[in-house]
DNA sequence: ATGGCGAGCGGAGCTCGA
């Protein structure tokens, strides 16, 4: 079974370069992530065509994320027990949603930016890790097969990005993000992508501005996080890098997790 | 060159993103 997933900033923008990546890439369950709309606005007819069940999590312009699958989709949950609020009128945000395919319990997750450092939001955005993570050890204890994946909006490493000094006392970077992100790993999950891809200074996202991507000026901030029980049948990780070229492009590119199925 | 912000909303210029 082949899971992707992608931050593709807008569904409705890109919903054929989406079409072309499930086909070109043959994949099973597509997680997304800034959907950027409303569950009515989601643009379903061209998936299910393709043979795709959809679940949605939208409520407005902002976040959205969804989960396609051609290997079943069950037991869909918006947002997960004790998701943290955030706004004017505190209200739970479309960030995160899960589904069971083909066995595995799959959560499409985009992660709050924090937008800076003394921001409501980069407080926000460390409970709603904390809180996510405290399923995340349940899960783990019961043996459940999840896959975490998504935008974490988090560079680990140094070497996630290609100028660790640019972002001095700015979010994704520092250490409470870091040490947050890192937590999973503790809990006993296992980040595949880099597991496969160990390399320094491979990207899943560029920004759009100052020629990011022509310059390879990148971030990897995209992340498949495993649990135990899922983390042995993992047999590869890519990044679609070349996802990121032409008119069009999301600013982020998909990473595609296999798994063996075959004794599930 | 793989390119110089892009998307949604709304109908200009703002918010958000990382």
């Amino acid at each position: 079974m082949r899971i992707a997933t992608w931050n593709i900033n807008s569904i409705r923008a890109r919903a054929d370069r989406a079409l072309a990546f499930l086909e070109r890439e043959d994949v099973d369950v597509l997680a997304l992530q800034e959907t950027k709309c409303k569950d009515a606005q989601f643009p379903r007819e061209a998936f299910e065509a393709a043979g795709y069940e959809i679940a949605t999590f939208g409520f407005s312009q902002w976040n959205g994320v969804a989960i396609l699958s051609r290997v079943g989709l069950d037991d869909v949950t918006p947002g997960f027990d004790g998701q943290p609020e955030f706004g004017e009128t505190p209200a739970v945000e479309a960030r995160a949603l899960g589904a069971t395919c083909g066995g595995v319990r799959v959560w499409s997750l985009y992660v709050p930016h924090g937008r800076a450092l003394d921001n409501p939001h980069y407080a926000y955005k460390l409970a709603w890790l904390g809180r996510l993570r405290e399923h995340a050890v349940a899960w783990a204890d019961a043996g459940d097969k999840v896959a975490l994946v998504g935008d974490w909006n988090v560079v680990p490493l140094d070497t996630d990005v290609w100028d660790v000094a640019a972002f001095e006392g700015q979010t994704h970077v520092s250490e409470p993000e870091r040490e947050a992100f890192r937590a999973f790993a503790e809990a006993g999950y296992t980040e595949v992508s880099r597991q496969f891809l160990p390399d320094e200074h491979r990207y899943t996202y560029w920004d759009y501005q100052q020629l990011r991507f022509p310059r390879n000026e990148g971030m990897r901030i995209d992340f498949a996080y495993t649990s135990p029980a899922l983390t042995p049948l993992v047999t590869d990780v890519r990044i679609d890098r070349d996802e990121r070229r032409g008119k069009g492009a999301s600013d982020h590119v998909p990473v595609i997790v296999d798994v063996d199925t075959s004794a599930l």
